[in-house]
RNA sequence: GCGCCUUUAGCUCAGUCGGUAGAGCAGCGGCCUUUUAAGCCGUUGGUCCCGGGUUCGAGUCCCGGAGGGCGCACCA
């Protein structure tokens, strides 16, 4: 806890134990208890009882409920109070008449932030607002901190990120949008389960961090004495289970990379991979396509269009498509052609024309040139395709055009949202294409991975035709929740450790 | 790493030209049995992010530092 309580708070504080005090000396020890019966939540008990008129009860049926006390309106020998489960909220009415004399001196030394359990029956009051009668309660938490402002909730951006469970006390949007990502996560694994695909989970700790170009985290493991990384993608690890023979596999699963920190980017951060034995690449793209309208479904409340910003994206199937070096002609009115930029020359020439700084290599170029020519004109769900096989050292050539590679990238609003292949499953084009990483790396290029050679006999064993996909999720939950930044759909996102 | 912005009560925010700290909410004491940002009366509460400097005097101006946000750079 943070060590430097003002004077102002102490007091709060100090006020907040009183009454603790008071309820511990009248034995509703609110430390004291371990459970409370509930068998109804605020918004289903709201939704089943709208039916009731202005005035009316349905004072037959009791119903026990539990939450956080969010708002208390004391009325002389009423109450009015604010109570918040995971489910929403729900208006609760004491009478001291009701509940009696003892019980309702409780009600004194409760106070916004604390946890209660009430039994009661609905009703709808004068003013049409659903509302629990209470007929009893137990206090069962206490809040020794005081909330935040209970119209303005928690504002302060530093203190929403480091003091999450404040922010999504108070700040129902919030809530709102973490609940989404989890329905719309939970969605994802049930459109992947019913197709047949394990769930699988492969090391996070690894010799040698691959499948990407990132810089890894490097950590000590005691027991062996060794430097380990932390993975950058789970693709390698992944693939090695289609060479087993698992066929149809996915993880979920958090990746690390030790870069920067903006709205896109947070170093730790969760990462789908999925790779289905004996498909292409455009059995991928289908898969793709199914799966972002049936998200863009959950979250759009039914509907194929997603808010973004003051414009409205239509996901309507099918997804537009561009190949790579067609998109690059086109938005350069036809300057960077195909063969000027397989140039590796040319390609530094053009950086230099777009005011780029020099790249370490001629892929790094190539990626720089898409970023400021083509990606920005990408807001509606672009699939594009034949990705240069010198920037896809992983994937597998077109067989009628082997300076390309069967890959595609899905971009919508700017963003990269997956990027998916037919897999390489040539063994000795693999080695040779990690030969050629070598070689960047000599040349300065830091991103490009350490080879992984066990990978190249796992191929040597025989990877049956593959497709695979990679999908950053929290920029998925982005786009699907309209948020700006990656932190605003993470519970945690890196902080600096205050000193 | 660079630039811009930001940091004042528990929370949300004012604070003019440099003149010695304000409001609302929350809290505390009252009144109030259908209110809902309840209302009414009274009232407590401050390391103005930290450290220097200028000045008779600094929340305010200058320098340095820290945290945070945004943009650029970086980042498949």
């Amino acid at each position: 806890m943070d060590a430097s309580v003002g004077k102002t708070e102490a007091q709060l504080v100090a006020a907040r134990r009183e009454h603790l005090e008071r309820l511990r000396a009248r034995s509703s020890d609110p430390f004291a208890q371990t459970k409370y019966p509930v068998d109804a939540s605020a918004a289903e008990l709201v939704a089943r009882y709208a039916f009731l008129e202005n005035g009316q009860d349905a004072s037959a049926e009791a119903w026990s409920l539990a939450g956080r006390l969010l708002g208390k309106r004391t009325m002389g020998k009423s109450i009015f109070g604010d109570l918040q489960d995971s489910s929403g909220r729900v208006q609760l009415y004491v009478r001291k008449d009701d509940v009696g004399e003892a019980s309702f001196a409780d009600w004194d030394d409760l106070e916004r932030g604390d946890l209660v359990g009430v039994r009661g029956y609905m009703f709808r009051s004068k003013m049409g607002e659903p509302t629990l009668h209470v007929t009893a309660f137990s206090v069962l938490g206490k809040a020794l901190m005081p909330l935040p402002d209970k119209w303005h909730g928690l504002q302060d951006v530093e203190k929403r990120y480091r003091q999450r469970y404040v922010d999504l006390i108070v700040n129902p949007e919030v809530r709102d949008t973490m609940i989404m990502r989890s329905r719309l996560i939970s969605e994802m694994r049930r459109f992947i389960d019913g197709r047949g695909f394990y769930e699988v989970e492969t090391p996070t700790l690894l010799h040698v961090a691959g499948g990407a170009a990132a810089r890894p985290f490097v950590t000590h493991c005691n027991a062996l004495d060794q430097t380990m990384q932390l993975r950058i993608a789970t693709e390698l690890n992944l693939k090695r289970l289609i060479v087993a023979g698992l066929e149809r596999v996915y993880e979920i699963g958090r990746i690390f990379r030790n870069e920067g920190i903006d709205t896109t980017h947070n170093p730790e951060f969760t990462m789908l991979e999925l790779y289905a034995a004996y498909w292409d690449v455009s059995d991928m793209m289908e898969f793709n396509e199914e799966l972002v309208a049936r998200l863009v479904s959950v979250a759009g409340d039914g509907g194929d269009e997603l808010a973004h910003g003051d414009a409205t994206i239509s996901f309507a199937r099918p997804f537009a498509r561009i190949e790579y070096f067609e998109g690059m002609a086109r938005y350069s009115e036809g300057k960077y052609t195909r063969d000027g930029l397989l140039d590796a020359t040319e390609a530094q020439r053009i950086l230099r024309e777009l005011g780029l700084p020099p790249s370490p290599s001629h892929g790094h170029a190539l990626d720089k040139i898409f970023e400021r020519v083509l990606e920005p004109h990408l807001t509606a769900p672009t699939f594009v395709t034949g990705y240069p096989v010198l920037i896809s050292p992983l994937a597998k050539r077109r067989e009628a055009d082997p300076a390309l590679a069967d890959r595609y990238e899905l971009f919508c609003a700017g963003m990269e949202i997956s990027n998916a292949f037919t897999e390489l499953n040539d063994p000795d084009d693999q080695r040779a294409r990690f030969e050629a990483q070598i070689a960047q790396r000599a040349g300065g290029d830091e991103e490009v991975p350490e080879p992984d050679w066990d990978f190249v006999r796992a191929l040597e064993y025989g990877m049956p035709p593959t497709a695979g996909i990679g999908i950053g999720i929290d920029r998925l939950i982005m786009l699907l929740t309209g948020q700006r930044s990656i932190r605003d759909v993470m519970l945690f996102p890196l902080q600096r450790q205050h000193g």
